[in-house]
DNA sequence: CGGTATCCCGGGCGATACTG
DNA sequence: CAGTATCGCCCGGGATACCG
C-alpha cells in the first residue's frame, strides 16, 4: 500500500476551505468583540457602537453586514420615529460563539504565558 | 443596589484584550493553517510552504516568526550542509489548537449552511 | 437614529532579486 | 535550503460629509 508514513496534509487558503472560511470573517478587528456583545441580548446599532470601543460606523456597519450575510447575525427594522433598528445572534451565530468562547477563554488563561513569551523572544532579539 | 438591570459588557480592542491578543495573532490568512500543518509534527521551513498552499516565502517567514514570539512555535536550526530549519508546536501551541479544532469543526459542521446563507443574502440583494 | 458616499493614507502582502 | 531586502500595488479602515 504505497508508501509506510503518512502522507501529510496539504492546506488550502480558498473559499472552498472551511478553515479559511471561518478565519476570514471572524479574524478581522471587529467581528469577535461584536459578536460577544450580542450574547448578552439584541441590541441597537448605536449601543453596539458605543461597547464595542473604538469602532467606526463605517466598520459597524459594514462588519453586522458581513456577519449577517453569513448567517450569525440578523437584522430587524422596527419602523418607528426615530428609527430602530435591533441586531441580534441567530440560533448559528450563537453556535459559533460556544468554540469562540473556548478559544478566548484559553486566551485568557495563557495570557500572561504569552506575554512573557513576547518579551523573552523581543530581548534576545 | 444601582440598577436592576445588568449593565451590558463593554468590549476593548487594545493590547490588554485578550480576546483581542488571540484574534490578533491568528486571525491572519495564514497562521491557523500554519498551526494545523505543524500538528502532525516538526517540519521543514520548504516543506510547510509546499503544504500551505499559496503562502509566500516572506508571508512563511513572517507569520512562523510570529507564532515563535507568542510562543507557540518553537525554531530550531541544524547546522548541516545545507543547513536544516525545523518548526514545531510548544507545549502551548499544541494547547492553542484544541480549541482551533472545535472551532474548526464547527465551521465544517455549518459550512453547507453558511454558504446558504450567503447565496441567499446576496439574491435577496 | 442608522445608515451611505467619498476621500485618502498607511500598511499588508505578493513579486522579485540577492545572500550565507 | 532558508532565509533577508526592496519595491510597489492594493485595500482595509479612519475621518468626514451627507441622507431618509
Amino acid at each position: 500500500m504505497s508508501k509506510q508514513k503518512a502522507e501529510k496534509r496539504v492546506f488550502h487558503n480558498n473559499d472552498e476551505c472551511p478553515v479559511r472560511n471561518v478565519v476570514a470573517q471572524i479574524g478581522d478587528k471587529w467581528s469577535v468583540l461584536i459578536l460577544f456583545a450580542l450574547v448578552e441580548g439584541p441590541d441597537r446599532f448605536n449601543s453596539i457602537k458605543s461597547r464595542v470601543v473604538g469602532v467606526s460606523q463605517r466598520m459597524l456597519t459594514q462588519t453586522l453586514r458581513g456577519l449577517e450575510r453569513e448567517g450569525y447575525v440578523n437584522r430587524t427594522v422596527y419602523p418607528e420615529v426615530p428609527v430602530r433598528v435591533e441586531y441580534e445572534l441567530t440560533g448559528m451565530g450563537r453556535g459559533l460563539v460556544k468554540p469562540l468562547y473556548q478559544l478566548v477563554s484559553w486566551a485568557e488563561t495563557h495570557h500572561d504565558e504569552i506575554k512573557r513569551s513576547r518579551q523573552a523572544y523581543d530581548e534576545r532579539g
